[in-house]
DNA sequence: GAGCTGATTGTCT
DNA sequence: GACAATCAGCTCT
């Protein structure tokens, strides 16, 4: 048993779970790493997938937080994502990649560490994430394992990106200095 | 090194 | 019928 409580942790406002994100633990199957960049999403704002409410696509995000939604990008990337209060969603977008890393590569068909899960298809990719399998499911229920952090990382924050809509909202979270982001982060102070 | 473009398929209008 | 929370490969500087 987890002393942690994941559901309490995910039931709160959207962009303060992305950020403590930041630094976490996250396993599939016993593949994956630290979580290094995250983008919050809330059905208030149109970028997000619950915005026009609720569809057979976008259903886990209804089933409440510390769930697991996943949706198909471009016809051709998976994209993996946390389910927080009232039917918001966090994508994450990089890791740095730790455990399991042979077979990531095996997956990815890439040597360079930097290249595995520096974005959200090809993390969905390296932790082997599909809609069929994973969508829906708890977040600390096999096969994955949700570990915070007791130290947290220096944070970034800037907009949201490869979305048409809403984006000037800060909502992009990213440790500081990572070499595992999916893309530089605009210049900014603080 | 930075920027642009084609590929590909499920979902919504 | 059009679009989309992307990636990889190519061209240009």
């Amino acid at each position: 048993m987890p002393s942690f409580d994941s559901i309490a942790f995910f039931n709160r406002e959207v962009t303060l779970v992305a950020r403590e994100l930041l630094g976490a633990r996250l396993l599939v199957d016993g593949v994956g790493g630290i979580i290094a960049e995250t983008e919050a999403y809330h059905p208030t704002e149109p970028a997000s997938h619950s915005h026009r409410g609720k569809t057979e696509r976008n259903a886990s995000m209804f089933l409440g937080p510390a769930r697991v939604y996943v949706y198909r990008s471009y016809g051709i990337h998976w994209c993996f994502n946390f389910v927080c209060a009232d039917a918001s969603a966090i994508l994450i977008r990089a890791i740095e990649p730790t455990d399991g890393i042979e077979k990531m590569i095996e997956r990815r068909g890439l040597t360079n560490l930097r290249d595995l899960c520096s974005g959200p298809g090809k993390l969905g990719q390296a932790l082997g994430i599909t809609r069929p399998t994973h969508d829906g499911l708890m977040i600390d229920a096999p096969p994955f394992s949700f570990t915070p952090t007791t130290t947290p990382p220096a944070v970034v924050i800037g907009p949201r990106i490869g979305i048409t809509k809403a984006t000037d909202l800060p909502w992009r979270f990213g440790i500081a200095g990572s070499a595992f982001l999916s893309k530089a982060f605009r210049p900014s102070s603080t």
